[in-house]
DNA sequence: GCCGTTTTCGGCCCGACTGTTTTCAGTCG
């Protein structure tokens, strides 16, 4: 027999839950897991039921069900089962594990919606989407969104957002007790990596037991997985794994580089130092007359004959050879930001009105916003009709003529519809300032069709900008099918922004696009694609990957001063 | 999909609870 009692009872249940999802007979898949209890509580020894072909004596199980169990009892596996599998989505079942939410209001959301993974789902909460389904209310969207946190807080994988407050927290209450004369971050979140898998941390210390007693003892452990002479390992409460790493002082500088990483990029200096006749690793630099002291990472790179390399670049992705030519960029940095573009208000999805994210981003010292609510075929978020538009319109003009100093630009994302047209006429698209175009829908398409869709629609001369150009959500849903190279290299002909979606969830254009695009010559934006005055912020992980991307002030359009950005946006 | 029979279809477990509703649907156990 090539399947156990409980394989059998396992696969009924499945399917009993399968069929509750695809919203069939409520009957059926009850029978299904009636099946299940009848097989469970059955003494007889299985295999000799089956054998002897007595299934149907079993309550609950009839011709279908006793055939189904034949198939997996011979073959293994039951073709009924996979093509039910195939046509539910994965992320379907995940949600049945979130609080309050059953087949039904999971179908709700996928016809709704689209909704097929919890990726998704989240950010459908964040933008308040679900309020306004019916059965469905400002609790359900919360209860839902804590069922979600709980459930990620048990995976392995985390956007930099979600680890580095908590770091960042870690590293503070290092930095205050006496026995670590200094510590840092180090690993993927000193990278500025999109996503992590634990918070690295790196101290220097001569009391490396007493330090790492009180960090195993802090009330945010959950666990403690590993405990050595120089790496201690705890799970946090929040489901994050963390590692303090302990050295002597004289060791530190070392110590940063090697455990900030990457691999890649610690190979290649490696590699470089034992051509130098230099021998490289976590505890320091070893050359044939005698140790090199290094008093900071600095100083490291410099034994190497090398300028600095900022962590962000520290991805074996050319950063050694252009250290050794002299020619790393000067990567952009807070102060270049002069304003910010995609930003939604309560006209459509966003939760704060104009006047809020105005006085907002003025406290953050910006010159000048760019409002973009959505588009009308965004109805899921509220997509702005035309007497919407020119409201709005009105209300920026009323605050522009207060305010010489700080400017609001007119805008919108409208929708790219599935043959590449833009969601309004020509003589809507006219009145903005500019015009960013965004794929909301229709993902399936295959790579050819995308990439035309995409490029027709930033050809459109109202276009502007292109929005979170792959569509990805980080361990979310995948990227739709597009030629990237060919948009970018389209966009650098035409003169077209490409946006750096700065919402963690999204960071798109990928930061490993950014030096193409830097080559040819294609604008980037930094875009908050802020839903509230919160999503201002966001920007801070925009510029992460922007410099993860060897971009320079000169590269993005919003390091533009005011009269310049003026004068780009009115050329078209 | 199963069962049972007034034998070939019609019924199949349900109450508490919550959050939506405005008289109830969906979830949970």
């Amino acid at each position: 027999m090539k399947a156990t009692k409980n394989e059998v009872i396992r696969i009924l249940d499945q399917i009993a839950v399968l069929l509750e999802l695809k919203g069939e007979n409520p009957f059926k898949s009850r029978a299904y897991e009636s099946a299940a209890r009848n097989i469970e509580q059955t003494d007889e020894d299985f295999e000799r039921i089956i054998e002897e072909n007595r299934l149907s004596t079993i309550k609950g199980i009839g011709d279908a069900i006793s055939k189904k169990i034949r198939e997996l009892a011979e073959t293994g596996s039951l073709a009924y089962y996979e093509n039910l599998r195939a046509s539910v989505p994965e992320g379907h079942l995940e949600m049945l594990r979130i609080p309050g939410l059953g087949p039904k209001k999971i179908r709700t959301l996928h016809e709704k919606l689209g909704i097929e993974e919890i990726g998704e789902l989240e950010y459908a909460c964040h933008e308040n989407r679900l309020v306004d389904l019916s059965g469905f209310g400002e609790k359900t969207q919360k209860k839902i969104l804590a069922g979600i946190e709980h459930l990620k807080r048990y995976r392995e994988k985390r956007l930099y957002a979600e680890a580095i407050e908590e770091a960042e927290a870690l590293l503070a209450l290092i930095l205050q007790r006496p026995e670590a004369t200094e510590a840092s971050l180090a690993g993927s979140l000193r990278r500025r990596c999109e996503i992590v898998k634990d918070i690295d941390l790196l101290a220097a210390s001569a009391q490396p037991q007493t330090l790492a007693e009180w960090f195993t003892a802090l009330p945010q452990v959950e666990s403690v997985t590993a405990r050595g002479e120089t790496k201690v390992s705890i799970v946090l409460k929040s489901g994050i794994n963390a590692d303090l790493r302990i050295v002597k002082a004289g060791e530190y500088p070392y110590a940063l580089h090697h455990f900030t990483g990457s691999r890649e990029h610690n190979t290649a200096m490696r590699g470089r130092a034992k051509r130098m006749g230099i021998k490289m690793n976590e505890y320091g630099l070893y050359a044939p007359e005698g140790n090199i002291a290094c008093k900071s990472e600095a100083e490291v790179f410099a034994a190497l004959g090398l300028p600095f390399i900022p962590p962000e670049l520290r991805e074996d992705m050319g950063e050694i050879e252009a250290a050794e030519r002299g020619t790393l960029p000067g990567l952009i940095d807070r102060r270049d930001i002069r304003g910010l573009f995609h930003i939604h208000t309560r006209m459509s999805d966003g939760a704060d009105t104009l006047e809020a994210i105005a006085a907002e981003a003025k406290a953050m010292g910006l010159d000048y916003i760019g409002i973009s609510d959505h588009s009308q075929a965004a109805y899921y978020a509220g997509g702005l009709s035309r007497e919407d538009i020119v409201k709005q319109s009105d209300i920026i003009d009323a605050l522009n003529e207060k305010e010489s100093s700080f400017h609001i630009f007119k805008g919108i994302e409208a929708d790219i519809l599935p043959e590449g047209r833009l969601d309004y006429d020509d003589e809507t698209l006219e009145r903005f300032d500019f015009v960013i175009a965004a794929v909301h829908s229709h993902f399936g398409m295959s790579e050819g069709e995308m990439t035309n869709r995409i490029l027709k629609a930033l050809g459109n001369p109202f276009t502007t900008m292109l929005a979170h150009p792959s569509g990805r959500l980080l361990l979310a849903r995948e990227a739709y099918a597009v030629d990237l190279q060919a948009v970018i290299d389209f966009a650098a002909e035409r003169g077209k922004v490409l946006e750096i979606n700065a919402n963690p969830q999204r960071l798109d254009l990928d930061w490993r696009l950014c030096p193409y695009a830097k080559r040819r010559k294609a604008l980037i934006a930094l875009n908050p694609d802020a839903h509230n005055l919160e999503g201002l912020r966001y920007i801070e992980y925009g510029l992460h990957i922007a410099r993860k991307g060897w971009l320079e002030s000169g590269d993005c359009l919003n390091c533009l001063a005011l009269e310049e950005i003026k004068a780009f946006l009115s050329h078209g």
